[in-house]
DNA sequence: AGTCTATGACACAATAGTGTTTCATAGATT
DNA sequence: AATCTATGAAACACTATTGTGTCATAGACT
């Protein structure tokens, strides 16, 4: 496989798209299912991912690698504690949708190294931000690290659910995130 | 099968469990692995329940009716708004693995129309005591009644987790997420 | 003790999904 | 224009799972 032929390139591309949008909506689809929604055939789609696993892996990969790159220019910024977080909060938003992929099909990619341990740096970096509102006072410390950072995790799981139902647009889910994750919905 | 004996009544509630705890660690498990788990033959389980869907919705019918059972006194106490939030709060942790249940097998459960409209009651319910919460003032108008709602869940999807992974006990779990509701995680 | 019935073991058909192979063709490269 | 290569369609073997049927047996009820 010439990876260099567009036809080859397009065929991924269009494959990867409809394995989210497809695995998204129903985490057991078969590769028949995806690869109909990707308009290509099926033996297409075994040409690319030699097993239904490697299709997932790379996936989640792809997946993490985005959200890396949303964290890089926080990272870069150099911010810390709770700045760091609100920024995260904001640029994670829109990629809602690979966050609901990547819990759907937890139990299947955690087996892969690979993806865990990229998971793993995330949550740790995460945990560091906390640590670090925690020390310029702008984050109790009345709830343990853990405590905080899953709170964020399934802070960012509803608002991505609330926006991609529709009931709810990128901007607002980001600002009430924030306002909910510090303040709460206490008046 | 006659209801009354006694061996039927002990496969049926063995089969019920095994089937929450299987299907909670793999969505996909085989009806095979579920009655293995319940200690019963494989030809009892189906003797029981028709079809692979037919004991989903059983499984999500019974987790639906805890539920309900968890929020009734609080119902009947007549309490009210952010009250009667922090009650179900406290009611619904020890539920946590149920919700990882429904939440996992949701896509098949979504089907079922009686699965849906309990489902849609408790929600209603939920809004209305979010709804009282902000006439009573205990609860900020500044973000719309769903996006509550919508955190209310996810805080207990993300206590469950917690309690589930052994690093949180229900009781500070629950407390907590009242904190974390009402005032966030900010200093 | 005698009858009823739920059970487990086994065999079975039917289905669905996975992964491979072959081959003609349309599109890309030179 | 000639060559190379990714593709789609079809057929294939293989596996796992679902769901049904039979029958002897152990446990429950009278």
């Amino acid at each position: 496989m010439k990876s260099s032929d567009p036809r080859a390139n397009r065929s991924r591309q269009a494959l990867l798209a409809a394995g989210i949008e497809t695995l998204l909506l129903n985490p057991n689809a078969s590769l028949s299912e995806i690869a109909a929604h990707a308009e290509v055939g099926r033996t297409t789609l075994y040409r690319h991912f030699k097993t239904r696993e490697q299709l997932i892996q790379e996936l989640a990969l792809e997946s993490l690698a985005l959200t890396n790159a949303a964290i890089e220019p926080i990272i870069k910024q150099e911010l810390k504690g709770r700045e760091a977080i609100e920024s995260m909060l904001h640029a994670l938003m829109p990629l809602a949708d690979r966050f609901h992929f990547l819990l759907s099909l937890w139990n299947i990619a955690e087996d892969d190294p690979e993806v865990t341990n990229i998971y793993n740096r995330q949550l740790e970096y995460l945990s560091l931000l906390v640590e670090q509102g925690k020390q310029e006072g702008s984050i109790t410390r009345e709830m343990t690290t853990t405590w905080c950072v899953t709170m964020i995790d399934c802070l960012i799981y509803g608002c991505a659910s609330l926006v991609r139902s529709g009931e709810c647009d990128v901007q607002t889910a980001s600002t009430s995130a924030v306002k909910t994750l510090f303040g709460g919905i206490g008046a």
